[in-house]
RNA sequence: GGCCCGCUAGCUCAAUUGGCAGAGCAACUGACUCUUAAUCAGUAGGUUAUAGGUUCGAGUCCUAUGCGGGUCACCA
């Protein structure tokens, strides 16, 4: 044995080795189980004859109350509880031993019948048979719930985040609400794709190893093929590629997966986040628009079974059409500034010092605007609202407005607060787009971190012929925050990011 | 990365001005034939995150480190 039992393993130890003595398999092959714990209650409450419903159950013991020659005590399966009510003169003092002395909390056990209400009016299985399934040694963190007006209580809970999340096995069998979550995680992956299958898409896998990475503005993760000797990246986006596959002459591709930013993290940001992207051909930002407001609503539908939710406290109504404004009218609604008074960015960068504000230090007028996006309106808009038209120099792939070539088609959905979706016209003009990477180059030249690398197939590609189209990004992990009233992204992550204990040193 | 806060029994938390480190649950022993936070009696459980310092004396004060939480910065 490599790790060292604690005095209550040892007990339980002690226990295993009991029931080993007694000829109990300890971690048996083959379960026999006929009802889940629900079924089993409910096919009682149909008859409600005791004797008449005979089952077989399995499940994890969640508490036992011994009172001398009666035993109470409840098995918990995924989707629900069950009592276990054991006599001591049913089943005879050795088997009745068994359960008294090598069984502990945390134990699988299997146990078979027949169904019975007991006078405090709790239907609950009279247990004829019981073996175990596998033996738990360490106990798990579990306090003790009780339920007062249909409320359940939990005392001394499992709470502590950082121990939560790096035993997220013991934080899901102790804390069952957070198996919910991921239910409803689940639904929602499953209803967005259902949403695009239902109106033409392909879903596509591109390469999260990338020669080069692009699509967004973010750090890659920078990984090496020892055999091919060749630096890779992990992937910041889909997007260069899912355009190249609209070349191809796929109209309608989506891909979800997992995105890589080597950026700080937050209670909005973790490392490797889940992304869902589209593009659709002969489709501009309007119509995207469009399908992404009935998207979210039917995700909501499915997953919640409603378009109205609560978060934090705020209601929120998803049902389409969502609140529309323009930057820059947002902008003035907001913020107070008027970009269109302040064409450069010296001048905007002053009315923003003369306002009192300390913005960050941006390189570019449209840096400075995105900073005043995300100070002034992303937290004001908690009704799902679209924000269209943003500076030409943030969004290298999109393209202008005809009548504006300093302005681009693109748009962002904010929820909650937060930032959900981004998305435009992209861009498919192959010499207009050379010399958006161009400018991008300069941009970042002074921060080599930055630097975005040209990507010459992807010029390439489009000079083969682009056909206009429009493309979306959403965040999985923010709308399932949405959808679940998470208040962090590591509640919606199975296994969020944390740091290494006793690592974390640069080698 | 900056700043603030935290780290005490398996879990959740106490500990007055620097003065014997405690409780509930979990565990162990015993009683108990309808309990459900079962109850009752008893027992055990600690390098107070780690390393150093101040002090007659440190969970408490100081310094450093680790991990976490919050916040700011960063995040087309």
């Amino acid at each position: 044995m490599t790790v060292e039992f604690s005095e209550l393993e040892k007990a339980r130890y002690k226990k295993l080795l009991f029931l080993k003595d007694q000829g109990m398999e300890l971690y048996p092959r083959k379960t026999k189980r006929t009802h889940l714990s629900s079924q089993a209650i409910s096919e009682f409450e149909q008859s409600e004859e005791d004797g008449d419903v005979h089952v077989e159950v399995a499940g994890r013991l969640q508490s036992i109350r011994s009172m001398g020659k009666i035993v109470f005590a409840h098995i918990e399966d995924e989707r629900g509880k069950l009592q276990l009510f054991l006599r001591r003169d049913e089943l005879g003092d050795e088997v009745f031993g068994l359960f008294i002395n090598g069984f502990d909390l945390g134990d699988f056990i299997q146990a078979s019948g027949v169904m019975f209400r007991t006078r405090a009016g709790e239907i609950s299985l009279r247990v004829e048979q019981f073996t175990i399934l596998a033996k738990s040694i360490t106990p798990l963190p579990a306090g003790k719930e009780e339920i007062i007006d249909g409320e359940r209580i939990v005392h001394s809970a499992f709470t502590n985040p950082e121990a939560r999340y790096r035993q997220r096995y013991a934080d899901l069998a102790v804390n069952h609400d957070i198996r919910e979550i991921f239910w409803t995680r689940s639904r929602i992956m499953r209803a967005l794709r259902e949403f695009l299958d239902e109106h033409g898409f392909i879903e596509v896998e591109t390469p999260i190893l990338q020669p080069l990475y692009g699509g967004a503005a973010a750090k890659p993760f920078t990984t090496h093929h020892q055999q091919l000797r060749q630096d890779l990246y992990l992937r910041i986006s889909f997007e260069l590629y899912l355009k190249r596959l609209i070349v191809g002459g796929f109209e309608r591709v989506y891909e979800i997966g997992r995105d890589f930013r080597n950026e700080g993290v937050s209670f909005k940001h973790n490392p490797e986040f889940t992304q869902l992207e589209f593009y659709i051909a002969y489709a501009d930002y309007e119509e995207v628009m469009m399908l992404t407001e009935q998207m979210v609503a039917f995700a909501a539908a499915k997953a919640l079974g409603s378009t109205q939710l609560q978060y934090q406290g705020e209601s929120i109504d998803l049902t389409p059409p969502w609140r529309r404004l323009d930057l820059r009218a947002a902008l003035q609604k907001y913020a107070k500034i008027d970009i269109a008074d302040f064409p450069t960015y010296a001048s905007l960068e002053e009315i923003i010092r003369d306002q009192g504000d300390t913005l960050a230090p941006e390189s570019t007028r449209g840096k400075l605007i995105e900073a005043l996006l995300s100070k002034y309106v992303e937290p004001a808009c908690i009704q799902p609202t679209i924000i269209y038209d943003y500076p030409r120099d943030i969004s290298p792939l999109a393209k202008s407005k005809v009548d504006d070539p300093e302005t681009v088609e693109r748009f962002e959905v904010f929820v909650g607060g937060m930032e959900l979706c981004n998305a435009f016209t992209e861009l498919n003009d192959p010499v207009d787009q050379e010399q958006r990477f161009q400018e991008m180059r300069k941009d970042y030249d002074a921060d080599d971190k930055e630097r975005h690398p040209m990507d010459e197939d992807y010029l390439r590609a489009m000079r083969y012929g682009m056909p206009p189209n429009g493309g979306f990004g959403m965040g999985i992990d923010r709308l399932t925050m949405l959808f679940t009233d998470q208040s962090t992204i590591r509640e919606v992550i199975l296994f969020p990011h944390l740091r290494s204990k006793g690592g974390g040193e640069d080698k």
